[in-house]
DNA sequence: TTTCAACCTCATAATTTCTTCACAACTTAG
DNA sequence: CTAAGTTGTGAAGAAATTATGAGGTTGAAA
């Protein structure tokens, strides 16, 4: 049985460009061009997959993501014109599973459409895009946000994030960590962590001495704060 | 299924312990106190690791190594009391997955555990999660909760109640909860045990004169409150 | 080659936890 | 009931662990 994908999008040439990629794909495709249509269509339809634009009359993507998620919960692939970090952030905080920006090419939404599919089905996600509390992180595209504002992190502090927000709650020895962050096993410092914990500290916690996300387990290690 | 874990060396104290450790995260162990006993118990019980002492009468631990990688290549952690590079690096080019200085902490070799069975592919065992009473206690995430409210404990209180917990009724000797409290140190005041027994029970007993969870046996020691 | 960010180490400060001890409170055997 | 043996406690110093600032190295980009 074939899986349903809604396309919502002003720009009718998009929409059939991409409605073909995805009916040569063996998708059923269901269209809209406004935000409004597109909340009628999806009560109809009950799309597998959503892939939606921004920027729309009537209704943008965000307003109809609002509304959908108290309905479905449909997993999502946002479009954006705009290339700012804040676009993107938004769109992820609303919810939404994978973006892409535009001018995009087709075959990598395929790409996309495919992974979300598959992690959508899957028992254990092995999601791309880690969220916790009001943290962000994309481990594809590297970047992280907190309340919509982006955070440069480094490469090891990345890692770092990324392996704590992965398992949220569970405590880390300061050894499994470098081990992530290092891959090298046979040397290396264990206070190392302790210093880029302490960097990303200072970059994502309002209060350094107290943190809220990274936690310190005495004798233990570290964790990212459950819930 | 859990993973079967077996520790070759001919300390037989530094064997309990060990021991007592690993059963405690969940896997089953088998010992061996010299090569020689070593390469017969490995073939019989095919672990999924070995830990491997450097020094022992009867086939010390390069030559077991040498000849157990000819039939399997079991991951190996090592144990070595020299601190000298020429060891970690001659074990290492035998094909040890790590090693470890003697003495070392029970609780960072629970970490390397970890970490060795990751990268090889292996799952650790399932968190074991303890639940007695309206107590709960997880390992993996290192918290303690009572009613849905979470306790903190330092990590000899959390060792303890760990200890008490997963054997609910069965009455402990100071010195044997000592043993799992401080590790591989030979001497220790048993009077210690008792104090961390009332911290534990000033942070989780309604009533700590009227203990409920952990309860004092009169000559012996301390078990938690069976069912 | 120079510059620069990212890392790793190390020394030291700040914290938290552990151990010990003295004495009070309690249990049990006689 | 009393004596002897055990356990409970608070406090303080010792020990262990973590936080932090700074200097030195490395590797890649300019």
């Amino acid at each position: 049985m074939s899986k349903t994908i809604m396309v919502v999008d002003d720009e009718e040439r998009l929409v059939s460009v991409v409605q073909a990629y995805l009916e040569r794909e063996g998708f059923r495709v269901v269209t809209a061009k406004d935000g409004r249509q597109a909340l009628f269509v999806a009560r109809e339809e009950k799309p597998d997959l959503i892939i939606l634009d921004l920027m729309m009359p009537e209704l943008d993507g965000y307003e109809f993501l609002r509304a959908h998620r108290k309905e479905r919960e449909t997993p999502i692939i946002m479009l954006t014109a705009k290339v700012e970090d804040g676009d993107k952030v938004l769109g992820l905080e609303l919810g939404a599973d994978d973006y892409m920006t535009k001018p995009f090419s087709p075959r990598e939404l395929m790409a996309r459409v495919r992974a979300v599919l598959r992690r959508s089905g899957q028992t254990t996600p092995q999601a791309e895009i880690l969220r916790v509390a009001d943290v962000i992180l994309d481990r594809e595209r590297h970047f992280v946000s907190m309340n919509g504002t982006v955070i440069d992190l480094t490469p090891s502090e990345f890692d770092l994030l990324a392996v704590l927000m992965a398992s949220p709650g569970r405590a880390f020895s300061r050894y499994d960590l470098l081990d992530h962050i290092q891959g090298t096993v046979y040397e290396g410092y264990e206070r190392t962590v302790d210093v880029h914990i302490k960097n990303l500290r200072k970059k994502m916690e309002p209060n350094p001495r107290r943190p809220r996300y990274i936690e310190t387990v005495y004798g233990v290690g570290y964790r990212f704060a459950p819930e």
